[in-house]
DNA sequence: CGCGTTTGACCAGCGC
DNA sequence: GCGCTGGTCAAACGCG
């Protein structure tokens, strides 16, 4: 079932912050401590460093989750500066049978018996696709302006720190959250996002002003049933205090907060990602009321400085 | 009182 | 089948 080494399936963008105090995007390969992402040279104050690992399909998940524990992610620290991390994805099918569904259904069931759990219908249980970030922080919580409860907390194998599970706290809602600390570098929180928030993303009293229109997996993930698209909104709430005189970002940036919103679009697993432009697709920030997006060239148009764009990497590998 | 967290128990999947 | 581990539930509790 774990086809999982055929391809190269890395996916991801990851961020770093240079020793100049610069973003940095790195890609998930381990390409030797070089980053071909170094494409992004973004002021910041302080923010954590972040790596987003798409995880595409159920099994890879949790390898990513609890990647420290099994080798998947490896973070390097020779390089000072640039961290890479290496994702094994199996493909699988992604006939998503709803995760949403089978946890509606199991709220549903469980107010008569607590004890006994509705077993799952399908012998082999979907998940929603899953996105791992890696976050270099004290802060093991991070802000993504989504309101998340917290239903679970367990001890992790190999590992000091506990797991703790978050699911959000919109009616139908069914996205979910793991977070943990590495056991390798307990200064990295692991997060993992599962699911497709069905709600517009919500105000906060943070600032965050943008409503996101719940089309097209705003605000979460989604997994298209088509091309296995899947894509994600992230919110960079460290990264709110950011110079708005950087060229690439003076469009978008008005917003304070979460609302420097990206969404990453990546495709299936099955889909070699060859291209960052293929990883980066789609770009939606809060303001915009409408859901059909301006073609755009995604969150590259917003970190990485035209000049370099026009020489988009053409492989990853 | 509403909401979120804590925590022990239970269940499912997997490997042996 | 058994044990281990991850994931989830829900009562109890805390807090504003």
């Amino acid at each position: 079932m774990a086809n999982s080494t055929s391809f190269s399936s890395d996916v991801g963008v990851g961020f770093d912050v240079t020793s100049q105090g610069y973003l940095e995007m790195l890609g998930f390969q381990d390409y030797g401590g070089v980053s071909i992402f170094d494409l992004l040279q973004q002021p910041i104050n302080s923010p954590p460093e972040i790596l987003m690992v798409n995880t595409p399909t159920q099994q890879v998940s949790s390898s990513v989750s609890c990647s420290s524990n099994e080798g998947v992610v490896n973070v390097d620290e020779e390089n000072n500066n640039t961290r890479s991390v290496d994702v094994l994805v199996d493909e699988d099918d992604d006939d998503d049978d709803d995760d949403d569904d089978v946890d509606q259904e199991k709220i549903s069931t469980n107010t008569t018996s607590k004890q006994l759990k509705p077993k799952k219908k399908n012998p082999k249980k979907q998940r929603e696709p899953r996105f791992a970030f890696l976050t270099k922080s004290d802060i093991d919580h991070l802000d993504d302006g989504y309101r998340w409860r917290k239903y679970g907390q367990k001890a992790v194998k190999n590992s000091p720190y506990p797991r703790s599970y978050h699911r959000c706290t919109s009616v139908s809602c069914g996205v979910k959250k793991r977070v943990e600390r590495s056991s390798d570098d307990p200064s990295i929180v692991i997060t993992t996002y599962e699911g497709t928030h069905t709600h517009p993303y919500p105000m906060t009293p943070r600032g965050a002003i943008g409503i996101m229109p719940e089309t097209a997996g705003f605000g979460g993930f989604s997994s298209g049933d088509t091309g296995g698209v899947s894509s994600f909104l992230f919110t960079q709430p460290y990264y709110q205090q950011l110079q708005p005189q950087q060229p690439y970002f003076q469009n978008h940036t008005p917003m304070p907060s979460l609302s420097n919103s990206l969404s990453f679009n990546t495709t299936n697993a099955s889909t070699h990602l060859s291209s960052y432009s293929n990883l980066v697709q789609e770009r939606r920030f809060c303001p915009s009321p409408s859901s059909t997006l301006l073609p755009d060239n995604g969150l590259l148009e917003d970190l990485v400085p035209f000049q370099i764009r026009k020489d988009e990497p053409k492989e990853l590998i």
